[in-house]
DNA sequence: GAAATTCCTTAGAAATTCCTTAGACTACTT
DNA sequence: AAGTAGTCTAAGGAATTTCTAAGGAATTTC
């Protein structure tokens, strides 16, 4: 995880340095606004730390501009003001926390940790959509209920992901065909009805709450009770 | 947006509640973490800010287990202790950011924007009609009136839709033949009367206040009174 | 107030939509 | 070459919705 630190209170880059690296941070400095601005666009970031009063353009101006840029890297702002005021002001610049100083540096890792998380680089994240009990894992292409394994052939499991990405939402048999089997035209034929009935009989069978219904008339839905 | 506020101190909720509403957000509320989680299961949030001192499991163990369930929302955990070490626990247990009470409002609505500014995915806006007390959902094409579930056919649906669109307005049997039942000549029967009937059935019998009006001579209307 | 018009309500026939099952066809495996 | 698994078509019946028709109620017009 790589962090970069824009700061000009040398004790205050020591501390926070030394800190970061012993718990496995890569850390980069810079001592005003501009300096940092260049080195976001050489690097990339898992998060930024940036002070609001620094040489230069300032931290909320800072921040204005790597969104504008389209930089989505997460922003801790750090400053000695605490007053709700400037916390709006820097969230509301594009920040995604603000801490006041003085701060223990435990915290500031701990938000730190918080902020990186959150993007998802870095660590790698599952690859699983849930729905009430339902798990299906993109990655090993398998599907759980209740922890019971659910065997689906390819169509049937491009079914239940599309239902699984929108959840409550009601899709025509039309929609269906163009989204999942990518059929611009009508077949004339009940393919969808006959995979929703392959999917009901191996998810909901057996279990008292069903999770695949249909809107008469309208369509599909994955929704409870 | 929709955010899910899980607090049991009414007076909170009340303050939180009214400002959020004001800002356009869809307010969900839990008194205690068991509730929360049901309604995490049953609805997409754009941010779940929650007490850490809640009744049933608090917000700490709540927030561990929205993450074990595979929930990426983000979540503000709110607490009346200011101790770094509880911050710390909190950020640890999967929450994104800590706010201390007592807070201002301003500064609670700047941190719920930045979450929500960081999903991305739970951008999506909900697709809802609403006039007093009544609400159409496009997306699972359902209807509730007060909160209760009213079924409704595609073609009865069509029909509330178009009132709804228009609440207030006058429409005449031709006007409504001609856009929901996309009739351009008249078919010599009573069919929207019939229609008019079976909606009112359902959407107005059992409630004291009626919506839909027959202006005799003129068509048909929704509105209050 | 009577006649004319417009609207409400109900019942049932017609049409549509959906479910279920069986089997044909294809592409792999053994 | 037979077997297996997956995909798709077809067809009957079940379920639900849509529409028509007709008599009575309400409102307006004369």
């Amino acid at each position: 995880m790589r962090i970069l630190l824009i700061e000009d209170e040398v004790k205050t880059i020591q501390s926070l340095r030394q800190g970061l690296e012993e718990h496995g941070w890569t850390v980069d400095i810079a001592y005003d606004g501009e300096a940092g601005l260049r080195l976001v666009d050489q690097h990339q970031y898992d998060v930024i730390s940036s002070d609001i009063i620094i040489p230069g353009l300032n931290g909320l101006e800072l921040c204005r501009q790597l969104r504008q840029k389209g930089v989505q890297t997460p922003v801790l702002l750090l400053s000695a003001l605490g007053e709700t005021d400037d916390k709006i002001t820097g969230l509301d610049a594009g920040a995604d926390d603000y801490l006041t100083k003085p701060f223990e540096f435990r915290e500031f890792l701990a938000r730190v940790k918080a902020l990186s998380r959150r993007t998802g680089t870095g660590y790698q994240q599952e690859n699983i959509l849930r729905f009430a009990g339902l798990e299906l894992d993109l990655d090993a292409k398998t599907v759980r209920r209740e922890g019971k394994m659910i065997n689906l052939t390819p169509r049937e499991m491009a079914l239940l992901e599309f239902l699984m990405r929108h959840p409550g939402k009601v899709f025509s048999k039309v929609e269906i065909s163009e989204k999942v089997w990518d059929l611009d035209f009508d077949t004339g034929t009940n393919l969808i009805e006959v995979y929703v009935n392959y999917l009901r009989n191996k998810v909901d069978k057996g279990f008292s709450q069903k999770l695949i219904h249909t809107q008469f008339g309208q369509g599909y839905v994955l929704r409870e009770e």
